[in-house]
DNA sequence: GGCAGTCGTAACAGTGAAGGTTGCAACCGG
DNA sequence: CCGGTTGCAACCTTCACTGTTACGACTGCC
């Protein structure tokens, strides 16, 4: 499927600057974590910007400007960031209408849509289960 | 996320295969399957190549050739599908890797990858408990 | 007020997967 | 031998995402 990475840099960066408030720090410049995601900083930044306009970071600009959460990381779950920054569903239809005038052209779409709603309520409920705050303590945890 | 309709296509060529022959028939054609999913014979045939080579259909050559179920509709699942012609994870990781030296580089992939493993085995799951049977049913049953 | 550092965002090239298309060899029943 | 279909390679197009450059906007500090 060639999935997106998108879901990835955007937990990192998240559990990055958490890490760094942690630490008694303000702000994290995009700078600093396109680092430690070995990435280019306007890719954090248009990441970032997904993810304020769903009200989980914040940005200052200015000197001493940089991102910061909006919320505790044991709030927000994987669920709110994929929202965030994944607008596509998991499955897709036809590129093309199907023929309406055959029986199955006529009925796939209802049938697989109805399917493919239920798992992606299922990946929802497991993404939800799932709270930042976890994913830093597994990152955390990982053998050096 | 933008997903591939790969899987889509193929429960259409195996839900039409399926209905075809139960109208007594003995083969379909890629031709025929391609004008019901509004798309191209070729691509229905490199389609169906994956399902053959997963053994879930069978091509005949030569003159009234064509493409026939290797098994019962019912005894196929979406997932037997979905591992047939969807080879990638659902959910990528970094492109590039990350900033070893960064705590938060060196423990990220390890904490998404075990978080991402569960959820596809979810889906697997969900996938495995619909049969094509299943589908063709559901197909037969939309509104006209 | 000017400077320096960072965000915000537009614009464009590069990449990779998938779909669409064409062409042709291989196959085989009649 | 013929006609219809598969098998498959080659290529183009499309699309989303990433990577990169550029530059204006903003603001604390001097």
């Amino acid at each position: 499927m060639s999935a997106n990475s998108r879901l990835t840099i955007a937990a990192h960066a998240l559990a990055w600057i958490g890490l760094y408030q942690g630490q008694g720090h303000e702000v994290a410049t995009s700078e600093q974590i396109a680092t430690s995601a070995n990435t280019n900083p306007v890719v954090i930044r248009r990441l970032l910007g997904e993810l304020r306009r769903a009200g989980l970071v914040e940005s200052r600009r200015g000197v001493g400007a940089g991102w910061s959460l909006a919320r505790e990381l044991e709030s927000m779950t994987l669920l709110d960031v994929y929202e965030a920054v994944e607008p596509g569903p998991l499955f897709a239809m036809h590129r093309t209408t199907p023929d309406q005038g055959c029986v199955v052209g006529h009925g796939i779409q209802p049938a697989m849509q109805s399917i493919y709603e239920g798992i992606e309520d299922t990946v929802r409920h497991e993404l939800a289960r799932v709270t930042l705050e976890n994913v830093l303590r597994d990152v955390l945890a990982a053998p050096r």
